[in-house]
DNA sequence: CCAGAGTATGCTCATATGAGCAGACGGCGC
DNA sequence: GCGCCGTCTGCTCATATGAGCATACTCTGG
């Protein structure tokens, strides 16, 4: 297009759009048939002289929740915008997270739970009263062994409080030194049913941590810095429910995974529903390892994260 | 409006300017009618949370151009966006300046324009060819004891050029040391007739100057520092082609300008069409002047300087 | 200079949209 | 409890808009 369809298409945008004029009437004003003008208007929004943005810290990103959905065959996807003051994404995602938890239709009866940062901060941005009677099972171990005690129980409880249901926590370490104690706890009555009933959940909801010495696993105690040293040059890029994935999704340490608590990768691939909760650059890479392998049928996550997911040329 | 309602809105808000859908298809979309769904992208509009932008150099704003037209009973008035680079803000208002004389119509016959780095720049900012043989009068003195020699003269001449016409210069000094000199001078056949020629111009285009001591008919050499000091001490803000004014409009040395060749500030005011081009922050004293007190019929600025214009509680 | 392709223009017509209005609803004072 | 007022809702109807198409225009290669 030539400067002056340029400069005709400002004029007609900004008496369309600013000055509210009908199509007609600016044709009329710039003596110009209304089709010309519409046609115009059009050509200004391709051109992206005009810019239509919606501004809320609730606001997502539908074309990119598409692309996604299409491209990694998901059930769903939310994409949030990143907001200007990079410390508010993780609570965005949260929030949205929280969001699509409560306007899941129908209402989970059984929901699986992981723990961590991302996950208690879901559970905080549960409205009271998100849902009715759901019944939260935490479908990996690491009850008190955390440093910040009570974390990881939390976040089953207040999600179940918050919906008047009933929260199962899982009595276990996350990591066993000896697969003899593993199987021995395994067996035991009380987790044993916990594990039952976390196999049966009708959705999970999980995130993922990166596979560095900050790790929270290596912060509870359950690793040390060497292990995920040894891990990393294994191939792991991070862990979901507690269990070391490289970027193909596949597990990187099976000694290791033998001896981890709750349920399996294998289950979580094959579940009805499974939400993947993810936010931040540090973890494009475990994100893309968990969307790429199946092990997720929900994302919710940030506009760039998702924009990494989609670059690849794949 | 509560809280459901506002994110209500923004999820139609994304359907509809994202996602192009019908009200209707949204309103089945989300189980509401399509009225209510166009009462709530009304509400995302009123409440900000649709910014819709136009974003291109020669965007203008018209909301405040129309304000500006009422509150100063303005002929018209063009108002551009401030630039997100500081140092475009010049060049942004003189090509609107530049737009706005090649859209005139009836065409001027006879174009007085003062000069300065505003005018020559809005010379530059014209296009070739942009009327047909318009005469250009120079309305005040300068030619030659500028430091830059010819710039004065060059502004009525590239315009002139660019619209293939004629300009007359006025060949006399800006100021002159004595009243006697002055009025010889205004005697000269040939100044008399650009003069007169000047008076009958069908419309004028200038600029104004700050009063301090950057002023460029300090650097001319018209007046010394000193003098601009005692002009500020008595209430000057600028200039006028090269006549000082207080705030209020008026003459702020009578001597001065007795003594100044060129238009009068009355013969200003009686035009039919005077176009003021002011841009930056340091020039809105003198814009709030020559507005207020009907030196000019048109304006030609920056939204910065409109704002300034319109916060007065006057 | 002409033929042909590609593009721009102005139309018809079906559809989307906003203004204005009557009835429903909900809170409040008596 | 009852009526009143302000707000919200869903409607009708006139109008604005976009899709699709036939025609006019323009540029290119022969």
């Amino acid at each position: 297009m030539n400067e002056s369809t340029e400069l005709l298409s400002v004029r007609v945008a900004e008496l369309y759009y600013e000055e509210s004029k009908t199509q007609d009437e600016i044709g009329a004003l710039l003596g110009v048939t209304r089709w010309k003008v519409g046609r115009l208007l059009a050509y200004a929004r391709d051109e992206g002289i005009v810019r239509i943005e919606i501004v809320h810290p609730r606001a997502r990103r539908l074309a990119v929740e598409r692309e996604l959905r299409e491209r990694f065959g998901l059930q769903d996807a939310v994409v949030v915008p990143v907001p200007i003051v990079a410390s508010e994404l993780g609570g965005r995602v949260s929030q949205a997270a929280a969001d699509f938890l409560a306007a899941m239709r129908p209402v989970p009866r059984v929901l699986g739970v992981s723990w961590g940062r991302t996950l208690s901060d879901v559970a905080e941005h549960l409205a009271m009263g998100w849902a009715v009677g759901v019944k939260v099972v935490q479908i990996n171990g690491g009850v008190s062994l955390n440093r910040r005690p009570g974390t990881a129980a939390n976040t089953a409880v207040m999600i179940a409080h918050k919906a008047s249901g009933q929260a199962m926590l899982l009595p276990s370490p996350a990591i066993l030194e000896r697969i003899e104690t593993k199987l021995a706890i395994e067996s035991d009555r009380t987790v044993a049913s916990v594990l039952g009933l976390a196999a049966e959940a009708s959705a999970y909801l999980y995130s993922a941590g990166v596979a560095d010495r900050s790790s929270v696993l290596v912060d509870s105690g359950y690793l040390t810095s060497a292990d995920v040293d040894e891990l990393v040059r294994k191939g792991a890029v991070g862990d979901v429910v507690g269990r070391y994935i490289d970027a193909n999704g596949n597990i990187v340490d099976p000694g290791l995974n033998e001896r981890t608590v709750g349920l399996g990768l294998d289950e979580l691939r094959t579940a009805q529903t499974s939400i993947f909760v993810v936010a931040g650059e540090h973890k494009h890479d475990v994100a893309r390892a968990v969307v790429t392998s199946g092990l997720c049928t929900v994302i919710v996550t940030d506009e760039a994260t998702a924009q990494s997911l989609l670059e690849e040329i794949s």
